[in-house]
Formats: C-alpha cells, structure tokens, sequence
RNA sequence: GCGCUUGUAGCUCAACGGAUAGAGCGCAGCCCUGCGAAGGCUGAGGUUGUGGGUUCGAUUCCCGCCAAGCGCGCCA
C-alpha cells in the first residue's frame, strides 16, 4: 500500500467539509503529503491546513481542527495530532506495521507489480552513433535510460526499450573513410586520417579482423566500392562491440530501430509531405528548409540539403519520432540525451506538434556531459579523438555494480567530474559495497538459521517492537511510494538513496538486536526478527534489481 | 552576445515551497572470546555563490550580478 497517496485521499476527502463551510469551488488545492524530518513531527505529515488557509483570512489552526475532526483514520494511522504554525501530523500504527511485514512475505501486496493498465511507453537511450565504441561518458544515460525503464515497468507500463541506429548521414561516411584509411595502410600505405575523422583505436582493431579476414581485397577494387563493404563491416563490428558493452552493464533493449530503415520505408518521405501539405516547408538556396518561425523557433531550419540532397539528421529525427507516435502508437515517449543535444529539444518538440503530436506526450531527460578528471587538468571525452576511457575498460576497473550505482545515485542535470583513480582506490568504499553487504549479511543470518529447530507456527509479529525493528519496518512500508514517486517524477537517483537508507537500518539493527536464539526463551523472538530481516532482504533486493544490480548473498 | 543547465560540509552528491539543511567518502576518538568489523557509536565540519523580491515559511519560486558546463551548422 502507498502511504502517503493513501492519506492524501483521506485529507482530500476530509477536506469537502471545509469546503462547505469556507471555500468557493474556484480555489484551487495543492498540499503535499511528506515525510517530516524530524521524528517528533510524525511519520507523515501533510501541510493542507495552511495551503487552504492562504488567503482565505482564516487561522491554519482553525482549518486543521476541522480536517482533523472531518478525517476518516485510516487503519494504518494511530495518532493525528496538529503542530503549530499548521502542520497536521500523522503516527503510524505499530501493528498496521506489523501486518504489513506479513503481506510483503506473502508478496500479496504486489509490492511492485501493479496492475496493467495498457499504457505503451518508450524509452530511447544511449543512441549512439556506431562511430566507436561506448565510453564514460555514454555510461550515463544508458544506466539512467534502462533503471528508468525498469522503474516504469513497476508500474504498470508496457515499456520498450529502443537504441536509435544513426547509420545514414556523413558521420558514418566519415568514420568509413577513417577506416578505409587504416585498412589501407595496413599495407604499406601512408594515408592521413580525414579531417575530423575518427582516430579511436577500436578502428585500427576493426581494420585489422578485415584484413585477416580478407586479406587484400578491398585494395584491388575502387576505393568507392571498397567504402561500401567497409561501411558495412565497420559498422556491423561496431555495433556488435556496443551490444556487449551495454550488457555488461547490465543494459539491454527490447528493440535497435535503424535511421536507413526510415528511408527505405518510405516513412521519411511520408512525413516530409505531410509537413508539405501544412505549408511549413520551402525551398531556398538549392536545400528543402521547415519554416521552424512559423512554429515558434527563431530560426529555420533544413531539412534536405542542397548537396545530393541527404535529409539532415533533424529531418530523419522527425520522421522516427511520427514514427514513434503515429505508426508504433506509444502513448509517451522519453528520449534520454545528452546535454549537448539540448538545442535539439524546441525544434523537434515543436515539428512533432505540428504532426498533431501532443506537447506532453515527448519527454527529454537531458544528461549533464560527464568530464574526465586527471591529476592537471580536466579532459573532455571525444569519441572522435578518442580521448576517453572506453565503457569496457572502466567495467572492468570499477565494476558493472559500482558503475550504475554511482551514476544513478546524482541527478542526470549534475555535471560529474569522474576521477577514475578515487573510482578505482576506493572502489572498497563506494556505498555500493555498503548495500550489498548489508544484504550478504542478512542473507548469512537467514542461512545459519536453517540450523536451529523452529516451530512451524507462524511467527508472533508483535514482538518488533525495538527502536531499530520499528524503523525497518516504517522505511519497508516506505516502498511503494518510493517507486510511485520517482516513476511520476522520472527521478531514479531516489532508488539508491533508499537502498542505502534502509542499509543503514539493517547494519544497525544488527548492532543492536541479535536474531538467532541463544537460549530457549529466545526462539519467539527469534523467529519474527527472521521475518523482518527475510522482508528486508526481499526488498532490497528488489530494488537493486530494479537498479540493474546483484544481491550478493556472499561477498 | 543570446539561450539551456548547474552552484549546498574538505571531496562526491541528496533534500516533492515546510518545521532544527542530510548522506557517503575523508578527518579525530571509542567498540569484536557473540548472527560477516566491507560493520556500529561519538565528534569536528554549512552565512545553501552573491544582492534583492514574493510568502506565514525559500536550498527550492521571480529578478540582477558572479562563476562553471553545454548549445546557438545544409554535424549528429
């Protein structure tokens, strides 16, 4: 059960009689349900009685009296009491929390999975161009874009998960005539890498499984014709290397959806025409230009270039995202970019409303750009220079587990500075390996007790009733808010920061109060601590495999 | 120059307009003949960049200034 969106029903509804006797119907009521950060001020706490009162000439006190007297308590409440200058404060009820223990271990709860309710959502991340291979800073979004979707599964979304191949336009010709280039002087040629060409080792790699693969053909025919199976192979190995990079991070998509496959389709030339027929397109200087103005930009921008006539990368990205919302019918979509593409955002956003695309629909979560630190100085990560730490050498340093944690636990608007040295030393010490002990170690506890000689009985849940068991218990209860609250606000740096909340608890609890008998009169007790600890682990473990990440039963 | 994002403890980051701004790391001290010390406890450390404004209440919203990152292509 949701707590606080369960107690936000209540005051609603408590509320009507305010109404009747002070409100006009066009005053309009935002309160929030929170939890306070002191311990005296309640479980949960709710500031209605202040927002009503604001510019109604009432006192708060007045209001809150009258919610308070109104309200219905709900079986999980024990205690409401008001707090000046106008707080109503709630008390949860030990044995709701007792209870509640009892429906997490019998999962009835659905502590997660809520029910289907049809709704189709996508998720785009990562997208890179298959240019190179992932580095970092690529990192990011991709632990973002699949936690994100794993969290929207939770509740109740059908999601996909899709990688946009940009396998047309001049990047890929420039990263085929890079390879070209080493191939060829893998045979005694001398040839410079292009002008903004791609000067990443994995091309010198690639280069090198065509020649043992080919020997030298490619070197006998014309270059033109060799650029076309180059292009080909380059770009298939460059994928596949991709591919397995994003799944030792734990990454993987239901869908890899082609930007070629647009024009072939006809889709590209479909939408092009549609903008036509709403007079939003022209010709000028020899290219086919969207009359962005008209649409609130303040520029205009191509769309079909004037040399040979390839769509610019913006004109493909409009077709697959009418693609998105008219042929595939997702009722959302949310792209994860990074922050570079910000200037992106308006003229698609405002292209896709002219297609009849709600506003709302189109969601862009922009990551901030992931720099390098070094001892002198900071570097910029460019797949182009290769100048980076490639996706594959930074799992195998850090570690797939401590990689998505320290990624997911800051929101995609901070600008990381990573310090892969402190990432390395103290790998020991990432919170990461906090969590995941407090899991391991619960689990060693859970396992001894296979030795001892419980009655069958089910166990007498209101013996927790220790300071450390009832925190537990309050932070398990906290779940499912958890989820409906980061899902709504498509923040997953809240998951972590709840795992290790509820760490901390458990190591604490261990501290203080032991679980395995030592002696007959222990065994009661005994047993509904094993309980907690067994719906802690569960838990836990839940939301780290949300997370993309192991529950270690030994470490 | 214009636009977007950010500025919180020594460092990395949290905080749905709420009450005494919190964690991890690092630092100082204490705690294992007891379920895993990858742990627990205690402490030091903050004018939330800065100056105004709105509000019963501002780290949060608005405006100015300072600083950082990104963008302003017939690149993607």
């Amino acid at each position: 059960m949701d707590i606080s969106f369960a107690l936000k029903k209540h005051l609603y509804k408590a509320l009507s009689s305010v109404k009747q006797e002070y409100l006009k119907k066009s005053y309009k009521i935002d309160f929030v349900v929170e939890k306070p950060q002191i311990k005296e001020h309640g479980d949960y706490s709710s500031n209605i009685a202040l927002q009503v009162s604001r510019g109604l000439n009432k006192n708060p006190e007045e209001i809150a009296k009258i919610i308070i007297k109104n309200l219905e308590l709900p079986d999980f409440i024990k205690n409401v009491s008001f707090k000046k200058p106008g707080f109503i404060n709630f008390f949860l009820s030990d044995q709701w929390l007792q209870e509640n223990l009892k429906s997490i271990l019998n999962k009835e709860n659905n502590y997660s999975k809520k029910e289907n309710f049809n709704k189709k959502i996508q998720v785009e991340f990562v997208s890179v161009n298959p240019t190179g291979n992932l580095h970092i800073g690529h990192a990011r979004g991709a632990v973002i874009g699949s936690t994100l979707s794993n969290l929207l599964e939770t509740q109740g979304f059908q999601v996909n998960r899709e990688y946009y191949i940009n396998d047309a336009g001049n990047q890929i010709d420039l990263f085929t005539e890079s390879l070209y280039v080493r191939y060829m002087n893998l045979f005694n040629n001398n040839l410079p890498i292009p002008e903004n060409g791609y000067e990443g080792k994995e091309l010198e790699e690639i280069a090198e499984q065509i020649k043992s693969e080919n020997y030298e053909k490619f070197t006998k025919i014309s270059k033109k014709e060799a650029l076309i199976h180059l292009k080909k192979i380059g770009i298939k190995q460059i994928l596949n290397n991709i591919k397995n990079d994003l799944i030792e991070l734990g990454v993987e998509y239901n869908s890899w959806f082609s930007e070629k496959s647009l024009i072939k389709s006809g889709e590209f030339k479909e939408t092009i025409n549609i903008l036509k027929k709403k007079n939003l397109v022209f010709e000028k200087d020899g290219a086919t230009w969207l009359d962005s103005k008209k649409l609130g930009d303040d520029k205009n921008n191509v769309l079909i270039k004037s040399d040979g006539g390839a769509p610019t990368y913006f004109a493909t990205d409009i077709a697959y995202h009418k693609n998105k919302f008219l042929t595939r019918n997702f009722d959302t979509v949310i792209d994860i970019w990074g922050a570079d593409h910000h200037g992106h955002i308006k003229r698609l956003s405002d292209a896709l409303k002219a297609l009849g695309i709600e506003k709302n629909r189109f969601v862009v979560i922009l990551n901030q750009i992931v720099s390098l630190k070094t001892k002198s100085s900071m570097t910029k990560f460019s797949k182009r220079k290769g100048t980076s730490i490639p996706l594959k050498e930074l799992i195998e340093e850090v570690g797939k587990d401590a990689c998505r944690y320290n990624f997911l636990s800051k929101s995609p608007e901070s600008q990381i500075e990573f310090d892969l040295d402190i990432s390395k030393k103290k790998s020991n010490e990432n919170p990461v390996f906090y969590v995941q002990y407090a899991h391991a170690r619960m689990n060693s506890i859970i396992e001894k007790s296979k030795n001892f000689n419980f009655s069958k009985s089910t166990s007498n849940l209101k013996l927790l009733t220790h300071d450390s068991e009832i925190e537990i218990m309050k932070k398990l209860s906290e779940f499912p808010e958890i989820l409906r609250f980061s899902s709504e606000k498509l923040e997953v740096h809240r998951l972590p920061q709840y795992t290790l909340e509820l760490s901390q608890l458990l190591q604490k609890f261990y501290e203080e109060c032991r679980v395995l008998p030592e002696k007959q009169e222990d065994y009661e007790t005994s047993k509904s601590r094993l309980d907690l600890i067994k719906a802690s682990k569960l838990i836990l473990s839940e939301t780290l495999s949300i997370m993309g990440m192991e529950s270690p039963n030994k470490m």
